[in-house]
DNA sequence: CTGAAAGCGCTTACAG
DNA sequence: CTGAAAGCGCTTACAG
């Protein structure tokens, strides 16, 4: 392995010097700065981030903590947080939490004492005063942890509406909505554009809490179609939800979309496979995961950052389970 | 920051003593050991792993080589490697390469340089040798890059029979066989494996090529259904096409199971949640990467592994896209 | 069984 | 503009 000292020795001059001169930190003459480039050209030197790192207290490891990877949501986001880091040079650490604030300390712990450079958290348990003194710059999706960390997330509540809307205007009298944990941050925000669209029309509703699961989705939905027939309409606040409800619809014998409509939140791959296809409102994740990234990066290199809350739109996406709109 | 320094003084010994008792090498008299043990718990120290990294050229990383976490067959694996990895204390770096050796080869350097302890690698355009010089330990998925190298892979041969068969048992007359991209080992396997099921039999079958994705297989499927109404059986080399065929089917005005069964490869959650649900040879994914997880640990601290090549057993999950077996 | 010392490969005041 | 030197926090021969 050739080092700082290979090179100083060969370009004539001290490490000090070539150190000033890689970091492009103090002053170095034009002919120092010559003869290092040679050296360094020459002896294919790289600088080895370790030792680096045991100086300055960084390195360029970025923390990505996130519930499970196996969400459907999440590999996307992980996606693009990792081709922005490499585009900075950053490299990403995985870290599923399973929501266990147990599990997010350590790893804040382990990797802090590995001079991480910062952290992108998705939670929902999240410790927040925990996080709020990890002392490390830090950016959150989908949650607000305090004032001084910058969010990102998209517009739920937005979203919600075009969601309800959608199934509004094409005709639904009787819509069910799939309410999201209670706990979840972005469960709430659709839940209220919910209620904001469907109480500015006449149409009657109802809600039920269901977790963003398959198979209970399914369950929740084949229940209450039994006890609803007049149900025309279901706005589920997530794809895997909408996924249950169409397949409790198929169970019910219900046709989709002529019997009942069906729109799903998040925008999933997975939606396109269904049939009918499923028309939902789709987040940009890519997109959170990208300004997450950057807006981090900023805050690691001490570049000022505009604002302290980014919110990504959110897109209707039209497909089988929606009919045409309604005159 | 409390130091080994800190530990050594507090204990009344030499940090030697305490780096020796704390890495389990060496002599320490029991009263030293008593000493420095009262003298951590007290400092509440903690060894600083960058710190001992540089003197090592060693860490707790693992890279995860794969192609793109977005696809539904790694999350699961990268959760597994992460699982097991946090069990045995180290950490992993995720690395999407999509498939281009270049970065591939970018991530090995960049993380060697970081004394990555290790890789665990996940794709069909490896550069081999490159792999084969990187002098780190490697384990393979689904690829042997050479010998010495520990592989870990499905059955995939085994795996193909059986889904074969299920068409065979079920009644199927004339099965059409999506294949798999060509350069895919996995996916030549499951080739070897139809064919050996199939001429076994007397039944008529057509083997058509098709990439690993949705739209694709769809488009393709439709086609072939058109020109080949007799065909009432399709095995799918992923789910992925699978899910393509059955909406083919749809489009088709073809009824699954009754008029045209499918069969898939992989056992991704999304195959439940189509209807019908999608009868499919299941990889257990999960285990693949826990067992590679820990292959590659045992190579890290030298221990002797058992063998070379680890498979992985597949398993047939019957949901709706078959009927029921004839008598 | 133990400690002084050198070394891992860098960065960074400091003096010049 | 530059270099000698101390230091980051550990590990590891080596001598005792």
């Amino acid at each position: 392995m050739t080092t700082i000292k290979d090179v100083a020795k060969k370009a004539g001059v001290s490490v000090a010097t070539v150190s000033r001169f890689l970091n492009n930190s103090g002053y170095v003459s034009t002919e120092a700065a010559q003869a290092v480039t040679v050296a360094v050209e020459e002896l294919k030197y790289e600088l080895n981030p370790i030792a680096r790192s045991l100086n300055t207290k960084k390195s360029n490891l970025i923390g990505l903590i996130l519930p499970d990877i196996t969400n459907p949501f999440f590999p996307e986001l992980a996606r693009a947080v990792e081709d922005v880091a490499l585009t900075y040079g950053y490299t990403v650490v995985l870290c599923n939490s399973d929501e266990d604030p147990e599990k997010e300390k350590n790893y804040i712990e382990t990797l802090k004492k590995k001079y991480i450079a910062g952290f992108i958290v998705t939670s929902n348990q999240l410790d927040a005063p925990h996080y709020a003194n990890a002392n490390v710059p830090i950016v959150a999706l989908d949650r607000t942890i305090n004032e001084k960390i910058p969010t990102v997330s998209s517009n739920n509540k937005e979203g919600a509406i075009m969601g309800t809307n959608a199934l509004l205007e094409r005709g639904c009298k009787h819509i069910l909505f799939l309410r999201g944990p209670e706990k979840l941050n972005p469960a709430n925000d659709r839940y209220e554009g919910f209620m904001e669209a469907i109480q500015r029309s006449n149409v009657r509703y109802q809600v039920v809490t269901c977790p963003f699961h398959f198979a209970d989705s399914q369950k929740i939905v084949e229940c209450i179609l039994q006890e609803n027939p007049l149900i025309d309409g279901i706005f589920a606040s997530s794809d895997v939800s909408a996924a249950g409800a169409l397949k409790a619809a198929g169970t019910a014998g219900k046709h989709v979309p002529d019997e009942l409509q069906i729109v799903g939140f998040d925008g999933v791959a997975m939606g396109a496979m269904l049939s009918p296809g499923l028309t939902t409102v789709a987040q940009d994740v890519y997109k959170m995961g990208a300004v997450a990234t950057r807006v981090l990066i900023k805050r690691i290199e001490n570049k000022k950052i505009e604002q302290n809350f980014y919110e990504v739109p959110v897109k209707l996406v039209i497909r089988g389970t929606t009919r045409s709109v309604v005159e």
